[in-house]
This record gives C-alpha cells, sequence and structure tokens, in this order.
RNA sequence: GGUGGAGUGGCCGAGAGGCGAGGCAGCGGCCUGCAAAGCCGUCCACACGGGUUCGAAUCCCGUCUCCACCUCCA
C-alpha cells in the first residue's frame, strides 16, 4: 500500500513517490503576519501537521518548511495605524501565530524562514528572470513577470490566459505590458519608511508576495521539491504565480500541490474581513487546545468545516470518550513506555485509511472501533486486552496529534494536584463508607457537593475514580 | 463569464456499482442503591427528474441549490 494524494495540479489522487528515495521536501505557505491568528488559520497548520506526522510515522524524512511572510503592504499599513515600526508588528503577530501553533500540538517546522531574511534570494531569483525575457522593469523600480512569456501560465489551476479578468487597480495597470502581468518587485514609495526597501539593480523597493515564495523554497528544498501546500485560497494567484517564475527560471519546483479547506460560518469563509474571524486566544479562553485541534483535524482537510457551537460540543464530547478511555485504561495497565506508542504497529485499516489522502474520518472510525474494545476488556477486567487497545488508541490517535496522554495538564504546581487528589479521595472515601452503610442520603449529598465543584465521581468495576468536568459549567463564568 | 468544489439519516461525517462506516443526540436494555461512565440493541439516509444494470447514494443525461478563486487572504 502506497500513499495516495490528492494533487490540486492533476485534479486526482497521484501515488506519492518522493524525488529522493526516503525523504520528502514540504513547503507549506504560512502566514502573512498582519495581525493574530483566527481558527481558520490554524486549518493549514493542523493539516498539513497531520500529514507530516504521517510522512515520519511511514519512516520518512521529511523537511518541513513554514515560511512567515513579514513584509507587505498591510503590515506597512497597520503598523503605521498603530504607530509601531513595521518590523514590530510583524514581530508581534508572528508571535502570536507561534504560540497558537504551539497551543494546538503542532510540531515545529524544521525552518520557519522570514522574507525578509532571504530578500538577496528573491533578488538573484527575479535577475535570473529578467535575463531570460520573463520579466521586465517597469516605471521606478517595479518589476513584472510577464505573463504572456510563458506558455503554461495558468497551468496548476486549469486557467487559459484569455478568461482570466483583467486586474481592476488602473493606476497599476499602465505601468505593466499586460494587466495580468504580476509584481515580483516592488519600487520604495515615498510615504512608506526606509527599511521597508532594499536595494537592487532595478532600484529600492521590497518584494512581491508571490516571489518570496519561490525564493524560501528553493533556498531550503531545492530547484526541485516534493510537495507545495497551502490553504485552497492560494491556488491562484499566489501558487499559479509560484510555479511560473519557478519554472520559467529553470527550475521544476513543486511535484505534488495539496490545498487545506477553511473554516466557514454561516456558509461564508472565516475571515477578519467579514468579522467573522475566532481568534484562537478568544477560543482558547472556553475550549481545551487539544479539543480545538480535534475539531480542526477531524475531517479530512479537503472539505470544509462549518464552525458552529455544536461542532465545538461534539468534539468536546468526543474527546472526552479518548480522553476516558485512555485515563481508565492507564490506571488499570500501568503508563506505556513512549516507544510502545510511537513504535507500535497500526492497524492496518487505519493506515488504509490514512494512505488514502489522509482519510482521518475514516481512521478515526478505527480508532472507535478498538476504543470500544478497549472499553469491553476494562470491564470484563481483561488487563491484557486493556493494554493492547490502549496502545493502539494511542498510537492512532498520536498520528493525528491528538495522543490524549500527551495532551495531559501539566501546568502549575503538581503539589496543588497532590493535595487536590488526596482531598477528594478523602471524600470519596467517606462517600463509601456512606454508601457501605447504605446511608445514599449521605453518599449522594457527597457526590453533589463535589459535582457543584465540577469534580464528576464515577463508580468503575475497581471503585470510585473522579474527572474534572470538560467544560466550565453554566453558572461559572 | 472562466476555473475548482459541494449537496448523505435529527446533527456531524466517511464511502463511491451488491458487503454495518464511525460519532453525537434520541429511544429500549444490561450494569448501578440511584447516577455517571461503559457495553448491547435500535434509528436503515444518500438534492431532484430521467436512464443504464440482475442490482445505483455510487455510472450516464438533464435540472436545481450552495460555496470558493479569478483583488489581499489559511
Amino acid at each position: 500500500m502506497t500513499l495516495r494524494l490528492y494533487d490540486t495540479a492533476t485534479r486526482d489522487l497521484r501515488d506519492f513517490h518522493p524525488v529522493i528515495q526516503g525523504e520528502v521536501g514540504l513547503y507549506v505557505c504560512g502566514a502573512t503576519v498582519q495581525g493574530a491568528p483566527h481558527i481558520g488559520h490554524m486549518r493549514f497548520s493542523v493539516a498539513f501537521d497531520v500529514l507530516v506526522r504521517w510522512l515520519r510515522r511511514t519512516g520518512l524524512r521529511v523537511t518541513y518548511i513554514r515560511n512567515v511572510t513579514d513584509i507587505d503592504d498591510k503590515i506597512i499599513a497597520k503598523s503605521a495605524a498603530a504607530d509601531e515600526p513595521w518590523w514590530a508588528w510583524a514581530a508581534i503577530n508572528e508571535r502570536a501565530f507561534s504560540d497558537a501553533y504551539a497551543a494546538l500540538g503542532n510540531l515545529p517546522a524544521t525552518y520557519e524562514p522570514r522574507a525578509t531574511g532571504h530578500v538577496t534570494d528573491m533578488v538573484d531569483l527575479m535577475e535570473r528572470l529578467v535575463e531570460a525575457g520573463h520579466a521586465y522593469q517597469a516605471g521606478e523600480g517595479d518589476v513584472y513577470f510577464d505573463v504572456r512569456s510563458w506558455e503554461q501560465y495558468g497551468s496548476l489551476t486549469n486557467q487559459r490566459l484569455e478568461d482570466l479578468a483583467p486586474a481592476q487597480d488602473e493606476s497599476e495597470v499602465s505601468a505593466k505590458r499586460d494587466p495580468r502581468d504580476f509584481a515580483l518587485w516592488k519600487a520604495a514609495k515615498p510615504r512608506e519608511p526606509e527599511s521597508a526597501s532594499w536595494p537592487t539593480p532595478f532600484g529600492r523597493g521590497r518584494p512581491g508576495w508571490h516571489l518570496e515564495c519561490s525564493a524560501m523554497a528553493q533556498r531550503y528544498l531545492g530547484q526541485t521539491f516534493d510537495i507545495h501546500g497551502g490553504g485552497l485560497d492560494l491556488r491562484f494567484p499566489h501558487h499559479e504565480n509560484e510555479q511560473a517564475q519557478s519554472r520559467a527560471a529553470g527550475y521544476d519546483f513543486a511535484r505534488y500541490w495539496m490545498h487545506s479547506a477553511w473554516v466557514t460560518q454561516g456558509g461564508a469563509k472565516m475571515s477578519k474581513s467579514l468579522g467573522n474571524g475566532l481568534l484562537v486566544s478568544e477560543v482558547l479562553q472556553r475550549t481545551r487546545p487539544a479539543v480545538l485541534r480535534f475539531a480542526l483535524a477531524g475531517v479530512h482537510y479537503r472539505s470544509m468545516i462549518e464552525w458552529t457551537a455544536e461542532t465545538v460540543a461534539d468534539a468536546d464530547a468526543t474527546w472526552d470518550r479518548f480522553l476516558g478511555f485512555v485515563e481508565r485504561a492507564t490506571e488499570r495497565v500501568g503508563a506505556l513506555p513512549a516507544d510502545a506508542v510511537t513504535g507500535a504497529e497500526l492497524p492496518a485499516a487505519f493506515v488504509a485509511a490514512m494512505d488514502d489522502d489522509l482519510n482521518v474520518s475514516a481512521a478515526l472510525a478505527v480508532v472507535h472501533e478498538h476504543l470500544k474494545a478497549g472499553n469491553s476488556a476494562l470491564a470484563e477486567r481483561d488487563d491484557h486486552g486493556a493494554r493492547a487497545e490502549l496502545v493502539a488508541v494511542r498510537s492512532m490517535l498520536d498520528v493525528l496529534g491528538l495522543d490524549p496522554a500527551q495532551w495531559a495538564d501539566t501546568s502549575g504546581d503538581s503539589r496543588y494536584a497532590t493535595a487536590l487528589d488526596a482531598l477528594i479521595t478523602c471524600e470519596l472515601e467517606a462517600r463509601a463508607d456512606a454508601r457501605a452503610a447504605r446511608d445514599f442520603a449521605t453518599s449522594d449529598a457527597i457526590r453533589d457537593r463535589l459535582a457543584r465543584a465540577g469534580i464528576l465521581v464515577e463508580d468503575s468495576a475497581t471503585g470510585a475514580r473522579w474527572t474534572l468536568a470538560a467544560t466550565p459549567t453554566e453558572d461559572q463564568n
């Protein structure tokens, strides 16, 4: 069984064969750090994190590049409005993105290059394109890619040049040979800070968005690499332009193109301009990070996720089921060594699902089957069976970045947890005594009192255990 | 207008010619002093209209609805 991935360029599933046996180069377009991340931004990061985890789990060595676009029109405009230097504004938001990526359990990228750190690479690429006759200087220091010089323009998104609507910005059109030509380089403007421009043979200016990614991908992954990813909305013009300029410069560039779908609200794409962007930081105030990750990662990466209260509630319930089993099983059979999870042989059905273009829904169905078997084993006091299913469940969830044992809350001072457990154990002992004496009024009063504090009591086959309520109850604020 | 995608049971969501997807909620049962958790059962759907086929949610033809990109966007 080989991995099959949906290639946006060919619009079908293709067997995945890396350029270099055993290694994968993956470039994913990261964020333009003009503002704080909303949950829609996390969709791509989670989707490609699952891809990276799966590739690595199957034994491939993955070089994962996720760039940061830290110079662009909006960053300059917003920083000016906020009276901050553009680079400070970019840094603040880059930090917010990094925090959000980490909070959702995304593995760090191998390298996370910033556009401003690769200006010379971009200028080199631009000069090469000008020399080859695929780009030209216009006006003060603008450099454009000549789309008519490149016959294959439009091949990524299956569009013909004559079908593309011409750009509407009249002021820019004048300098271009063709209104569909796109900027490789933008001349410095008098009102913009001088630090936001760099010298080039064509004059001072700053890079266009598309050029950045072509240059950085080549710097870290070479002239030909395996997979280029990003959000679906980047297909055109961004990725089309990247491919055109890279190939026109003589490089093969990406061999597979993958695009993740987005998060919608009321059917519309979540975005700040529509005012429906839920900030990650806001959502995490009332939703456990693992639940947010599950909500984003539990659906196929090419399907839209309509975000409602029920989306979160569903994810919450399922996560509790995962967590509950792993905790109960671990209490019974003891903690598993790390390599028992990461080195376990995965159920064949799970492998088949993941190999089928990362079909996480089908993969999760396999998880649920093993979870059910594990719960049954626990009920039958079959420790061998319970352990085997614990290994299966945790190893599968680990591939999705959702191993409950890894999401255990280790924040804060463990002395508090120990003290809390001791106190609750006292309560549970008192309750057990009352139950033994068939004084159910007392035992229920204890249970109710704990419940009001957000502590849930379960009577398992081997005695009472307690958990914290998943979501803060309604009376809290 | 061009390009790409989607419509599956109360809800979420896989599948893609015959075999139970899975989950949530509901209902019935088991377990429990009662609960909770868990387990078992139940709920048999595929936008619409035709057609092909022994057999279609899955193929073909037509229709409707929705979304996205074509301007910055994960």
